[in-house]
DNA sequence: ACAGATTGGCTAGCGCTGCTAGAATCGGCG
DNA sequence: CGCCGATTCTAGCAGCGCTAGCCAATCTGT
């Protein structure tokens, strides 16, 4: 028992090693440096040592995008908590994930941008996406108006800062008027 | 003069000819299927030919995107032109606009996706981006507030469009609740 | 009408990608 | 020690975007 414990332990370091390695090259350089062979070269491997812990690039991008999420969670939590008022809770929140996307672009891409199976809006989702969904709720649910959906209008709003972020990024929304395109969406949305 | 003329008379032709067969495949098959041998052999010449017309792959996109746009314009139009009422107006030109991006995810993919260094939001942008722009503009102007910048509210309001798009396409929001989903967008920013 | 210049398309190939089959090597066990 | 199974590596496939350099067809000037 024990060497097979030793065994699947040294495994699973080694996925570590791998997603850790893939998240940090992509922050550092961008995600087209994540290239099979270099990732292969950081983790001192050969390349089909990759292939025997996921099924492919994608499912590394996807295995950094759930552990990049935790991260997205924290920050939205620590920022609704320290807002005072729901429209304050509302600013904070869409203000820290949109500076998370700017922050960290290649990590924001493979959370939400780049194509992934994963499960997202169902309950067999993985725990940060939950998470940082959560966030987003418990943010928008108190400026709801009544027949609103709470779930469906955090989508909303969730929608309109992920369409900021991307048209943004890609240079089809000028950079200059970020702030005041964000007290827009939120004037919109909590009523004002 | 008169050769000179019929050479840049067909060399205009077999440009149009290569950016049409890159819709049509990109559009039958999707972007993937778009490579520049596929492309040259549709074209029924050599994959260099390509690169006499386009500095590369991306340049074609953006041709293909500028092409597209004018029928999305075209759409819009047609939408607020055929709806009375300003609320009626805008809701007609959201429900175009997400239903253009779902029947043409690829042509949607090449105006607002896909990287590219079109200039967008300048004076010295495409027509057709900027047409299609106006459109929007012209639905959103009318539910401003007072104080309001009309272009940056427009630009908001497409953000959030584009976000629904783009998150329900990639399968992070079910589909089921799309019009729900729109109609609370609408009903925030026409003020309701 | 013919030789020379020029334009322009084609063949072939480079360096890269994600991914995999099969050889080789390492580790635990009788 | 010697075997055997699991694991890792070497080597290679098919495809990608892109380009250098040859070759042929075309136009120009005598």
């Amino acid at each position: 028992m024990s060497i097979q414990t030793r065994r699947e332990r040294e495994r699973a370091e080694r996925r570590r090693l791998i997603v850790t390695a893939a998240q940090e090259l992509a922050e550092a350089e961008g995600w087209d440096a994540v290239t099979t062979r270099r990732l292969a070269a950081e983790i001192e491997y050969s390349q089909p040592v990759l292939y025997s812990h996921f099924k492919g690039k994608d499912a590394i991008m996807a295995a950094v995008a759930v552990q990049g999420c935790a991260d997205l969670a924290a920050e939205l939590r620590q920022a609704r908590a320290a807002a005072h008022g729901t429209r304050e809770a509302l600013a904070a929140v869409a203000e820290t994930y949109t500076s998370f996307a700017r922050r960290r672009p290649a990590l924001y891409d493979a959370i939400f941008t780049h194509p992934v199976d994963l499960p997202f809006a169902t309950e067999d989702a993985p725990a940060p996406l939950r998470e940082a969904f959560t966030e987003l709720l418990l943010a928008v649910e108190p400026i709801a108006a009544r027949g609103d959906e709470p779930d469906l209008l955090t989508e909303t709003f969730w929608a309109a800062l992920h369409g900021l972020v991307t048209l943004m990024r890609s240079g089809r929304l000028p950079e200059h008027a970020r702030e005041r395109r964000l007290a827009l969406l939120i004037g919109h949305f909590a009523g004002g």
